[in-house]
Parts: C-alpha cells; sequence; structure tokens
RNA sequence: AGGCACGUAGCUCAGUGGGAGAGCACUACCCUGACACGGUAGGGGUCAAGAGUUCAACUCUCUUCGUGCCUACCA
C-alpha cells in the first residue's frame, strides 16, 4: 500500500537516476520515427538556476517528454554558453582574493585559469536543472568553448570576412571602463538618471561674445573640436566671428552647420566631441573634424585634457565645472533627467568611446531573417512578437563583435608587422597572405559571446561537418524563450541559420513570460525579492513546482510566483497520489478492458471523458497553450475522476455488486489511472513515474508509454456522448439533492427519502438502472421512481431537465426555510428569463439572427418556462402547508 | 518621443460577438473504510470609465483614466 501523504524526495532521485541509465533521454541519430528537436538556450556557464530558467526549462521539459510519448525522435540538446565577460569577472574576483591578476598570469596561464574554473563549478546550473527533471540529452551536452564550436565559430568569421560582411574600423562604441572591452549596443540598459543641464559659455576667438552650449557633460567639452548649429537658425546666420575659443584648453574651434542641431534645445548651438558620443561622431565624419579622446580606456582622463589629465572622469566633472565658475563661464546649470547607458554586466557607466573593433554588416542578413517570418517558414508564438522581431530587424544596426577581454574565441586575424596587412584564416597561418613576412601578430580581442550563441543550431550539430544528427534534426522543431533575448539571441540564430545553413534554424518560436515575484515586480538579487527554485523544490517537490509554472503560463501574461500557489498545487499532487493509492487497494492485478460497449454507464462515460480530455490536452500542446493543457488535466483529475467516478464505484470495488462488474470496474479504474498518469507525465514526470510503476503488470518507463489515443485500440478511440450526458443528468440529480440537504441543514448522517417523477422515459429508464448511483451517492433510504403519480406533501424540490425530484422532508423541518429556498431559486430563473424573453420579442433579433441561435434561444426559454412553473407549483404547496 | 501589452469575484488569473468562469481566500456543515494537502453545499462581479458599430458587446472600433514593459542618437 501506498504511504498516506506523496514525498517526493526519494522518489525523484531514483526516478532521475533511472531515466538517464536506461538512456530514455537519448535521440536517435536516425528513425523512422518523425524528428523532433529543441536547442536548449544555453544558460551561462557562471549561472544559478533562476526561476526564468525553470519556467523556460520546464516549458522544453513539457514539449519532449509528450512528444515523446506521441512517438517522436526526440533531441533535446542540452549545453552551456562561456559567458566571456561575466566568466572572466567571475574569474578575475577569484584571482583578486588570490592576491594575484591576469595581467601578472598572462593570457595563456589566465585562460588556463579559466578552464579550471569551469571545471569545478561549471556543472552547478546543469545538475540543478536535473533536479527540475529536465530530459536533455545529456550524453551530447555542448559548450560554446568547446573545439568543435570553436571551429565552427572560426569558420563562420573567415566566409563572413571574405564575403566582407565581416570590416574592422574606428568608430564609436559603448565601452565599459570596468570590463575594459567594447559592447554591443544590446549590452547597454539605459536608465533615467537626475543629472544637471550646463550651460557653457565659449568666447569668441575674437575676444567679443560668443556662444553657449548645453552640454549634460561637461567633462567631454574638453574633447571638443567645433560648435554646431543648425543652417536654418536666424540666430547664428551672421555671427560676427566664424570660430570660438574652448575654455580650459584653449583650442580653436570651427562653428559648423549642421542639420541635426535642434534649434529648440538648449541655446540652438552644440559642442561636438567626435571621440565621445555617437552623434558627434557622425557629425566630425561630415565635416572632417579631428577627434580627441580625452578619457581613456580606464575611465581615465588622458594627457589630452590637459591640466585635468589622471583624474577619474567623474571627478573630472566636478573639477571642471568648479573650473567654469571660476571662470565665470558657467552660465546657468539646471537639473535635468536623462538616460544613461549601463553595462548589463557591471552596471557601469558607459562611456560612449572611439576605437577600432570588428563588426559585422547585419542589413543583408537581417533581410533574410525578415523575410523567413514574413513567409511563416518560421512563426513567432504568440504572435504579438512578431512585430517586435521585424521592428527591430528593421532598423537593425551593425553588430560590433570584437570584445577586448581574454576568455573567448580570439579572432582569427593577424596582422603583418611589416605591410601591415590583415590575414584572417581558419588555421594559424605562417606567412602574411600579401607580403609572405612571417612576422604576424594575432588579434588579441575575442568574439562577443553571442556570436557563438548565435549557432548553437547548428553548431551543437557538429556543423560544419554534415552529421546525420543535422540532417535529422536541422531545421530544429521550436526555441523555446523568453523575449529578453529575442534580440540578442533569436534574431541572431535567424541570421546566422539562413546564412550557413540556407535554412531557417527552427519552425516554431514561442516567447514565453517573466517570472516576477507576488507583487508583479521583477526578481533581481539587489531588490532581494529571488526566489530560489531549488528552495521551492526542496520544500514543495518538483512536480508541484512544474504544475505551478505550466498552469500560470499563459501567453503574453508574466508570471507571478509565490510559495502559496506553489502549495496549492502541491495538494493537486497530493490527490493523485490518494486517488492512486485508493485505486491500487483494489486492483489486485492487471486486468483487460472489456468491449466499452458492454460496460457500465460510469466505466463508459469515464472511458469516453478520459478520450476526450486527451484530445483537449494533445490540442493545448500542439498549440502552446500550457496553461489550458495543465487547467484541462486538474478539472478532469481532482472534479471528474476523483469527485465522481471514484466516489460512485465504490459500492462495486467493496463487492456490494456483483464480482463480474468488480473485475470490469477494476480494469477500467486500472486503465483510466495509468492513462491519466501518461496524460500527466509531461508536467509532472515523477509523480506520474512512480505510479505508472505501482500499477499491476507494468514493466518499465512511462517514457515508453504511448499517449491516449495513439494506439488506435477499441478502447481509446472511445467516444460516447450518450453516456456523457446521461451521466451528467445522473449528477445533477445528485447534487440537487445535496444542495437540499445543504440548504435546509439536514446533517450528512440523516439518510433520505426521494420521489422521482420523470416524464422522460429514457431518463427514467437509465435512473432505474442506476438508483444504486443515487442511493449512495445522495446517501438515500429510499427511492421511489415513476413517471407520474401523487407529488409528497412534504418535500424540498429539484427541477431538472425532464425529472422533478422531491425530497422528503418530514417531521424534522422547517418548512419556511424551503419556501424561502424555492423563492430564491424562482427568483435566479426569473431573472435570465427576463434577458431571453426580451430577446425573442425583438423582432430584429427573429429577423437578423442566425436561426440556431433563435432556435437554442427558444428551447431554452421553453425549458425554463416549464422548470419556473414546477417550482412554482411547489412554492404554492409549500405556502400552503406553513399556513 | 514612439511602440506594445494589461485593467474580469477579496487575491491571482483563464475566457469568448449570442447562457459571466477557475484556483486560492471566505461562510456553513461533515474525522463518510484514498486524501482534513480532504468532502458537500453556499455567498460574492455595471467584466476600469464613456461613446460608437451590431438584432446582440465583457468580447470589435474610438476616446479617457490607470498600470507595466520594450525601443530611441536629442546635447
Amino acid at each position: 500500500m501506498l504511504e498516506k501523504s506523496y514525498d517526493p524526495h526519494a522518489v525523484e532521485k531514483r526516478w532521475y537516476a533511472f531515466w538517464e541509465e536506461e538512456e530514455l533521454f537519448e535521440a536517435k541519430e536516425k528513425s523512422s520515427a518523425p524528428a523532433y528537436s529543441i536547442v536548449i538556450p544555453p544558460p551561462n556557464v557562471t549561472g544559478v538556476l533562476h526561476m526564468g530558467h525553470a519556467l523556460n526549462n520546464t516549458l522544453q521539459d513539457v514539449l519532449c517528454r509528450y512528444r515523446r510519448l506521441r512517438g517522436d525522435n526526440v533531441l533535446w540538446m542540452p549545453g552551456t554558453d562561456h559567458a566571456g565577460i561575466a566568466t572572466q569577472n567571475v574569474v578575475e574576483k577569484k584571482l583578486a582574493e588570490e592576491g594575484t591578476d591576469r595581467h601578472r598570469l598572462g593570457r595563456e596561464k589566465f585562460i588556463e585559469a579559466v578552464w579550471a574554473w569551469r571545471k569545478k563549478y561549471g556543472s552547478a546550473i546543469i545538475n540543478q536543472l536535473k533536479r527540475l527533471g529536465a530530459s536533455c540529452d545529456w550524453k551530447r551536452e555542448r559548450f560554446t568553448m568547446d573545439e568543435g564550436l570553436s571551429r565552427a565559430v572560426r569558420k563562420v568569421f573567415v566566409e563572413l570576412y571574405r564575403e566582407g560582411m565581416i570590416y574592422r574600423g574606428d568608430y564609436i562604441i559603448n565601452w565599459c571602463p570596468r570590463c575594459r572591452t567594447a559592447l554591443a549596443d544590446l549590452e547597454v540598459e539605459h536608465e533615467v538618471h537626475e543629472g544637471h543641464l550646463y550651460h557653457v559659455r565659449y568666447p569668441a576667438e575674437t575676444g567679443e561674445g560668443g556662444l553657449v552650449v548645453a552640454t549634460t557633460r561637461p567633462e567631454t567639452m574638453l574633447g571638443d573640436t567645433a560648435v554646431a548649429v543648425n543652417p536654418e537658425d536666424e540666430r547664428y546666420q551672421n555671427l560676427p566671428f566664424a570660430a570660438v575659443r574652448l575654455p580650459l584648453v584653449g583650442r580653436i574651434l570651427p562653428i559648423i552647420k549642421d542639420d541635426y542641431v535642434d534649434r529648440a534645445f538648449g541655446t540652438g548651438a552644440l559642442k561636438i566631441t567626435p571621440a565621445h558620443d555617437p552623434n558627434d561622431f557622425d557629425i566630425g565624419a561630415r565635416h572632417n573634424l579631428a577627434s580627441v579622446k580625452v578619457i581613456g580606456d580606464d575611465g581615465i582622463m588622458t594627457k589630452e585634457a590637459g591640466r585635468f589629465v589622471g583624474m577619474d572622469r567623474f571627478a573630472c566633472r566636478k573639477a571642471v565645472v568648479e573650473a567654469l565658475k571660476k571662470e565665470g563661464l558657467l552660465e546657468k546649470m539646471e537639473p535635468y533627467q536623462h538616460g544613461i547607458g549601463h553595462c548589463y554586466r557591471c552596471r557601469t557607466l558607459i562611456e560612449p568611446n572611439l576605437s577600432r573593433q570588428w563588426f559585422v554588416r547585419t542589413k543583408p542578413l537581417a533581410e533574410k531573417a525578415i523575410a523567413a517570418v514574413e513567409t511563416g517558414k518560421t512563426r513567432i508564438i504568440p504572435e504579438v512578437w512578431t512585430k517586435t522581431y521585424f521592428d527591430w530587424m528593421r532598423n537593425i544596426k551593425d553588430w560590433c563583435i570584437s570584445r577586448q577581454i581574454w576568455w573567448g574565441h580570439q579572432i582569427p586575424a593577424w596582422t603583418c608587422a611589416s605591410c601591415e596587412e590583415v590575414t584572417v584564416s581558419m588555421e594559424t597561418p605562417a606567412k602574411c597572405s600579401s607580403c609572405g613576412s612571417d612576422r604576424l601578430v594575432q588579434e588579441t580581442d575575442v568574439l562577443d559571446t553571442w556570436f557563438s550563441s548565435a549557432l548553437w543550431p547548428f553548431s551543437t550539430m557538429g556543423w560544419p561537418e554534415e552529421t546525420s544528427l543535422l540532417k535529422t534534426f536541422y531545421p530544429t522543431s521550436v526555441l523555446v524563450t523568453g523575449f529578453d533575448i529575442l534580440f540578442f539571441w533569436v534574431a541572431r540564430m535567424m541570421m546566422m541559420g539562413l546564412h550557413f545553413m540556407k535554412e531557417v534554424p527552427f519552425h516554431d518560436v514561442y516567447v514565453h513570460a517573466l517570472v516576477r515575484d507576488e507583487m508583479g515586480k521583477k526578481m533581481s538579487k539587489s531588490s532581494g525579492n529571488v526566489i530560489d527554485p531549488i528552495d521551492i523544490i526542496e520544500q514543495y517537490g518538483t512536480d508541484a513546482f512544474r504544475f505551478t509554472l505550466v498552469a500560470f503560463a499563459a501567453q503574453g501574461r508574466d508570471i507571478k510566483m509565490s510559495e502559496k500557489r506553489v502549495e496549492g498545487y502541491r495538494h493537486f499532487m497530493n490527490k493523485l497520489w490518494n486517488a492512486a493509492r485508493f485505486s491500487l487497494m483494489h486492483i489486485e492485478k492487471e486486468l483487460p478492458v472489456s468491449d466499452p460497449e458492454t460496460l457500465s454507464l460510469p466505466d463508459r462515460w469515464i472511458l469516453s471523458r478520459k478520450n476526450r480530455v486527451a484530445g483537449e490536452i494533445a490540442e493545448a500542446l500542439d498549440t502552446y497553450r500550457f496553461n489550458d493543457a495543465a487547467g484541462i488535466l486538474y478539472q478532469f483529475v481532482w472534479h471528474e475522476f476523483c469527485d465522481w467516478y471514484i466516489e460512485i464505484v465504490k459500492p462495486v470495488l467493496y463487492g456490494k455488486v456483483n464480482e463480474k462488474k468488480k473485475l470490469e470496474t477494476q480494469a477500467v479504474l486500472g486503465h483510466v489511472l495509468g492513462e491519466v498518469m501518461i496524460l500527466l507525465h509531461p508536467f509532472a514526470p515523477f509523480i506520474s513515474e512512480e505510479i505508472w510503476n505501482k500499477l499491476p503488470g507494468v514493466t518499465g518507463s512511462i517514457m515508453k508509454a504511448r499517449f491516449p489515443g495513439d494506439s488506435k485500440d477499441s478502447i481509446d478511440g472511445f467516444f460516447d456522448p450518450s453516456s456523457e450526458s446521461r451521466m451528467m443528468r445522473i449528477m445533477e440529480i445528485v447534487s440537487g439533492v445535496r444542495n437540499v440537504r445543504g440548504e435546509m441543514g439536514l446533517p450528512p448522517s440523516m439518510p433520505l427519502e426521494v420521489v422521482i417523477h420523470a416524464n422522460d422515459a429514457e431518463l427514467l429508464d437509465s435512473l432505474q438502472n442506476h438508483r444504486d448511483i443515487l442511493v449512495s451517492l445522495a446517501k438515500l433510504k429510499e427511492l421511489s421512481l415513476s413517471v407520474d403519480g401523487p407529488k409528497p406533501k412534504m418535500a424540498a424540490t429539484t427541477v431538472v431537465d425532464g425529472a422533478t425530484v422531491f425530497t422528503l422532508l418530514k417531521g424534522v423541518i422547517d418548512f419556511s426555510k424551503e419556501g424561502q429556498r424555492l423563492e430564491k431559486e424562482i427568483g435566479k430563473l426569473t431573472g435570465e428569463m427576463g434577458i431571453l424573453s426580451a430577446k425573442l420579442n425583438n423582432e430584429d433579433f427573429l429577423r437578423k439572427a442566425p436561426p440556431e441561435i433563435v432556435k437554442k434561444a427558444e428551447e431554452k426559454h421553453e425549458l425554463m418556462v416549464e422548470r419556473q412553473q414546477k417550482l412554482e407549483t411547489n412554492l404554492r404547496r409549500i405556502q400552503e402547508i406553513i399556513r
């Protein structure tokens, strides 16, 4: 016998190990079964599992386990990415604790240290995914820095370079002075800050007058090389001078005219710092201005900053402002809000900085990626994200892919020390491709981590080799991801996949929600509202946690996570456990289910319902309506299987009917329980496997079972609407009597006497055949059934379609209560009828509404009238009794 | 600045051009031989506000208010 309540811990460990041993997660390279593949969004190797991962991977696992049950050959490709900046940060911190740093170690030794770190800590998140139940094909686990994937990266770089799609140049880029590297535009997060707008007078070169410029970053003025005004601006049409003198520095700045300048902003005069502002950089290029870099890569002022050299950029701002004040050139200083970029890794203020970097020309790649979604080769679900995808793709800018760190794929480019030509190649070249010199120096920069992640769907499958894995599983079936990396990752995979594989990387992209805290705030370490998935798993079990995530994963809506909710679904797990406990107490051995046509009504009903529900769940999962799938299953298990079927079947199982029925019922109960476990398995893999294996006659994993409906046998294909509706009638009557019991305050311990008048012959027949159900579920001591007859005098009345149910109230009862109950019932009914009859009295409705709608309304109205009449008759009778 | 989503029961959320739903919470009764992590019954909503389209609007359109999020080079 099963324990009284479900204890997840031992069960989870045991089954996960079993699945791995039995190689049940492994994909077949070749198979006649349909291929289904997903590549995992590779978590950072430095990462620990957070709620976002938990949701993301639960959904993927649901899909993978579901497809396996449907008979597909499933590949769920796992792995991690090397997270260049993040990992380097972690290891550098560790070195600092040890009193050293990477420069003292040197590049080679440092890389070794990172690999050592990865060996020791890099599988933390993988182990956490296993606790979540993730059924990844672990033997194929990949890492973006693996030999194979690195070769793919090099190949892609070389090919893009040869095609002219990669170039190097001096441009203004986002620079993180703390990480000491360039960042892509996407890696900069904007945040509104309270700052100041400083109005600074730049005296005319002639000495008389001058211009006032407005800036939020006065320290950059040291690098100004011009002042710009709008060509249309009348104020500056006929200036008596052509140049101004840069305060604190003394450099003469030309006054240039450019459309970019907004006349309405500030004074309409804009200082131009090509080395430290992206717009100024463009303007500088247009006007051939010099660039003066006054802030170094370390965030310290360079010697170009004159007397401010060596100052930190923030200290320098203060010093510049003070100096300007002293010279009387600071005209105004007003509070000002403006967006400032921060490094997405370390939150340091980004410095737009002039530097030499490598870029990918994205426009041509983006065009193909746009077309693929336009033509439906890749679908984005939910569709709302399609627009976001297009917007970004159509406004895409070149992608800065070089990073000034050590941990990553070193760019395969060599500069010749003799002729300065660049050689790009797969293998380390011996000689300069231009002049033949052997004095080659490799580029020290590494590539953006996302550059390698962009190749993930095919690099993990062995590309550039033409592997059978690629043939079988590329394009992948679906990518499951959060919208936060739609651009970072999804868009780039689309571009690279289409360019190198000539085929989209995935047919579907399912974009899921964010997991927030119960107040709806984003979980973050700094807010202290992070819930650790592993804590939840330990407290409530993996299955309850997974079910919670799935049940709340409605399309387009964020999930507010709280322990309370998980607790609710733990109750569901316990309910399942106890349903199994009960069932298994009554099933001694495996029994074949008889031909459904010969079975009893409740058996036919539950089989038919189970099959219908299986179909609904399949449909929901096929369309990524995860929450619907979970909801349908929950409802069926709890409120049909447990509340009704098990209750109905108890007398049979306790041997109160006959042996043959008992065996038949045991067979059906066992069958439905097993099928429920299969339906449950994608969501709650552990408990379903545990219970499955307790079923008599079962050997081996539930993972090898077939989804209901797929076996195409007579039981799985059994649908019986007539039994469904007949059972519904019986349940209605039971509920009706229970309602009387509850409302009238009749104790559950008191068996009741019920008289039913059913003028519907079929219903009467059905009730006569199943009077045992009514007696047991409504707790009756006597039940009389007839077409008609004398109405019992002292009774409460329930009216259902085709029958009137009298619950006898002889003796103990307060009849005014029954009067009130009937009045309430009639009141409800009258309200509904009012709306309906108004409709039916409306000429336009009768004329314009579709006939079937009108007919439905008429039928309904008729039933209501009948019901109302019956209720009123009985109300009058009750009132007479009271009087 | 532009764009996108969301406002439905006390809370968290499903839902749809023709009968307002679930879970939790709440109330009453019940230790009924699977389960008190349970059972039975019950109360509770002008579906944010206003206008329009329609025979019919919670659902479609517009406006307003409120709440989130994303994108953007305005110094």
